[in-house]
DNA sequence: ACCTGAACACCGTTCAAGT
DNA sequence: ACCTGAACACCGTTCAAGT
């Protein structure tokens, strides 16, 4: 019987906390938030679902992780950027590339709220903000809009990702059957949702984004000034 | 035996998806998103977890429908607000009042990006960017920006009040907890996160949310004038 | 110390069978 | 048409038993 062709290669060598981490992030990349699973984990890593107990607490801990490595690989690219606004803009681009590639991410930053991911974020937003020579008394508050407004984007283009790959669409046709539904709304509820139907077609995620960015730029600008 | 003492009253009328819905916020009132089951369910109607599939289709609907729920009502809210600004500003603390109510909304809004909900913010928020005399052209990525923004926030509290509940500590002790770790990183690798830890304990996240409402607002007016 | 894998207590969902 | 409830195919997690 040729039943162990299709098997696994035994594991080489032993289990670790990084080994399954990096497994974690494959099965996420691929499977998206459902496709991580202790017993397809099992299976990737050659051992059974006891064996991951022993290096990590529980599935939340896994998640945390797998998206801090995520995120501290892209936090580590250097940014030869002048001026903190432009190194506010690579930042936030920088998350929303990185989200764009492991939707996963997204989800997973919003789960751990003052988890270690997040707070690598805030400390580089904060860095910026310190840079704009916003007062003191302000810089909390600066910091955190700017953090939350990144999550809110990121929460949302994971959430379309998901969709689209459990439904096995690509982002055109989500886009497609959400336009619909937009053009078929009463006229009288919703004026403005219809008016701008049209552009959800062809709008760009990427650049909406950096607008909205640059919104909350000019908004320091002259509020801090 | 008294064993029909503890069971719940028989169901006086039919089931219908008004009250299955109803039936549903109550559950994640009370136990948040892991509240809501359809064993949980049946049981509070009186009725097996196969009867709510003739009304709903499936989980992800009944959600999205208690959330819709929730979201018309406070929109339903008359607010006699003077300028397009006061009342941007009273439909996003509407929104985050609302989430503070009831935190599974904010996990609900993000995992429906389409969905009847959130068009229902949208439009309230684009009436209003029109209002603004927003060029046309810019109305959607200003409308855009600021569902973002109020999504991430809400997000936030969201997750928040759910790990609160789940190690049942209130907002207070949870906040104590982060700040011990924030405390505790590294003063080189973290510098500003520690410089605001202090300010953690006593800040006020709907002051906070505020202040990013009103930089996107002066951003705005100063992007679009 | 580290791993195994069966077992437990849950899920959402389906579906033949009832009324 | 509407409801019932057992059954299916999953989960995360635990734990006695092995090495």
């Amino acid at each position: 019987m040729g039943k162990k062709i299709h098997t696994l290669p035994a594991r080489d060598g032993a289990l670790s906390r990084q080994r399954i981490i990096d497994a974690s992030i494959a099965l996420l990349d691929q499977g998206g938030e459902g496709g991580l699973t202790f017993r397809a984990l099992s299976e990737q890593l050659a051992t059974g679902p006891g064996a991951i107990y022993w290096h990590i607490a529980n599935k939340g801990e896994l998640l945390s992780a797998a998206c801090d490595t995520i995120i501290a690989h892209m936090l580590n690219t250097p940014l030869p950027c002048v001026t903190p606004q432009d190194t506010l803009r690579a930042v936030a681009l920088g998350m929303f590339d990185t989200i764009d590639a492991h939707p996963w991410v997204g989800a997973a930053l919003t789960r751990t709220p003052g988890g270690l991911p997040m707070v690598r974020i805030f400390e580089r937003i904060g860095q910026q903000v310190r840079a704009l020579r916003v007062p003191e008394d302000k810089q909390w508050e600066t910091a955190s809009a700017l953090l939350s407004y990144i999550l809110g984007v990121s929460g949302q283009n994971a959430a379309n990702a998901q969709i689209a790959q459990a439904r096995s669409l690509d982002r055109f046709e989500v886009l497609g059957s959400v336009s619909a539904t937009w053009s078929s709304l009463d006229e009288d509820a919703f004026p403005f949702t219809r008016s701008v139907a049209g552009q959800l077609q062809d709008h760009d995620d990427r650049v909406d984004f950096l607008a909205g960015i640059n919104l909350l730029l000019k908004g320091i600008e002259n509020t801090c000034q």
